[in-house]
DNA sequence: GCCCAGGGAATCG
DNA sequence: CGATTCCATGGG
């Protein structure tokens, strides 16, 4: 199926490349493979239009991964005041939070400690194209069931070295229900974070990242490394009112500038 | 053979 | 509580 979709605002290459999701392929400038949920497309940016081709679901779905239904015009304007958050705003203001998979989150961000993001990408590939479902193009992200009997021998080939056994006791609690996933929505975001952290592996930075990334919680604040520089370059006095106005989106504006080395 | 990647957990004070 | 130290593995 294909179809063009209108966007103002949105950028696809910042918000693909701000960290928050390992799924997607450049098969050209500007021109990704991504993948999401039980659903892959090929799309394009060119100025305020998305050009998906081959795409395994309707417009919707995309419209709603991409969250082009949220005012984020709202979120920048309140970082004004704050004179990092104008620069950052000005420099990738296009980064939206996707909507993605709470299962899929948690595992790619279980092999995010100590690695770096090509690695994690392809490890994710290989769990993918090992135990997920195919699709028209590609293997869907396997759920809890298709990994469920997985052991350390299976997943040696993911070379993920410690962190299959991370992998393997989430596995083992989403699958007998331990950790809900679909019930975390309802919960408040302490209790929530506590539930993940009950999990190996998964710390307070690894739980926000799942609670920001797939439940969409912008009030958690994921510190990793590059954003923890960036505290202590500017904000050594502690964070500003429009930093706290919406710190999880703060957070990824901040995370994708310090990368690219523009702050 | 060494260094790097980026987090969690245990153990302090 | 916060700060410090140790730990784990594969790729270049």
């Amino acid at each position: 199926m294909n179809f063009n979709l209108r966007v103002k605002g949105f950028s696809l290459q910042q918000t693909l490349l701000s960290g928050q999701s390992f799924r997607f392929d450049e098969i050209a400038p500007n021109h990704y493979l991504v993948f999401a949920w039980n659903n892959v497309v090929e799309v394009e940016q060119s100025g305020d239009e998305l050009f998906f081709k081959n795409s395994t679901c309707h417009p919707e779905f995309w419209h709603n991964y991409f969250d082009l239904n949220y005012n984020y015009s709202n979120l920048l304007c309140g970082f004004s005041g704050d004179s990092i958050l104008e620069i950052v705003r000005g420099f990738c203001g296009g980064i939206r939070i996707l909507k993605q998979n709470p299962f899929e989150v948690l595992i790619c961000f279980l092999l995010s400690s100590c690695n770096n993001i090509p690695r994690i990408k392809k490890i994710v590939s290989v769990l993918c194209r090992n135990f997920g479902t195919q699709l028209s193009c590609g293997f869907a992200f396997p759920t809890p069931q298709q990994l469920e009997h997985c052991n350390l021998n299976d997943f040696a080939i993911l070379k993920a070295g410690f962190r299959s056994a991370y992998l393997i006791d989430a596995i083992r609690n989403v699958c007998c229900g331990n950790l809900d996933l679909s019930k975390l929505s309802s919960l408040s975001v302490d209790e929530a974070r506590k539930k993940l952290m009950n999990i190996k592996g998964v710390g307070k930075k690894i739980a926000d990242c799942v609670l920001l990334f797939a439940y969409h919680k912008f009030e958690v604040f994921p510190i990793d490394v590059w954003v923890k520089r960036v505290l202590q370059q500017y904000y050594q006095s502690g964070l500003s009112s429009q930093f706290l106005s919406c710190p999880g989106f703060a957070q990824q504006l901040i995370y994708y500038s310090k990368r690219s080395g523009i702050i």
